[in-house]
DNA sequence: TTGACAGACGATAAGAATTATCGTTTACTA
DNA sequence: TAGTAAACGATAATTCTTATCGTCTGTCAA
């Protein structure tokens, strides 16, 4: 939508990476798909146009993609499940460059909306906000 | 803070799950940890009080605990990584139910707060917003 | 208190998702 | 167009989590 074909060599030049066929297949495929997709069901389509991609490629390419802000991925997840030991209602601010959580109250952080019912009747129990953005020790390595 | 350890065992009887010792140390050890810790990180507390005692228990006890209610686990996850393709700012509807994700638009929720800076320094780039409820088909495959 | 039985335990194999390795091929720059 | 760094495909390896299974332990009724 955003990006048109013409652009995708703009767009790894930007980026410094190289324009290849299953780079170009793969984008052009993922930009046509919406919700939320696994790399096994982008794996899946792509093949469709390049039988012999290989999956491997696939993931390397998914996560230039992101590292590159070209998509973004659903919820920064941290690989292993992890259990929330703070019981106090408090939200968190997520580091996009080390990953660290750290919690921050509910108060501190403000208050949300808190309708019932959400467009299309979804019940609301609560919110979860994660913060994204840079924490203090990343700011201090950051030299650029 | 909340559960004393009197308590473990009328809250074990609420939830229909039998008193062990795994259980009762596995969850006090909990309670002393702050933070987000990993099943593993869990496990190498757990084998100081209790050498012989499993992953595979860990694991079970943490799920157990987590259904129960007992604890809660840190951004509900999807195991496989997922990828964003609505470009448009919008935040999501997470089921507690059957782990659906949908997306809302960011003006279908409402504004949030936008300090530049939160408490400790932390430089915000964005929010994300997770909003746990009951998507409407398992509102209707509710029984109860 | 005891005895039966469901459920929990530990050990470990299996499974799923992801990453690393490596030899071959391809794209970019001069 | 040649040289080189990077990308590719195949697949082994890793990591995290779950399943299996034989043994053991809580729970509940007698």
């Amino acid at each position: 939508m955003e990006f048109s074909a013409t652009t995708f060599r703009e767009l790894c030049q930007q980026h410094g990476i190289a324009v290849t066929h299953q780079r170009q297949v793969l984008f052009e495929i993922m930009q046509g798909m919406h919700g939320h997709p696994s790399p096994e069901e982008v794996y899946a389509r792509v093949k469709k146009k390049i039988p012999a991609i290989s999956l491997a490629t696939v993931y390397k390419n998914i996560h230039l993609f992101v590292e590159s802000g070209i998509f973004r991925e659903v919820s920064m997840h941290h690989g292993t499940l992890r259990v929330e030991m703070n019981s106090r209602p408090h939200h968190h601010m997520v580091c996009s460059m080390c990953k660290s959580i750290s919690d921050i109250d509910e108060a501190d952080l403000g208050l949300l909306p808190s309708h019932q019912k959400l467009p299309g009747g979804f019940l609301v129990e609560r919110y979860a906000v994660d913060v994204i953005g840079i924490c203090p020790e990343c700011q201090a390595k950051k030299v650029n």
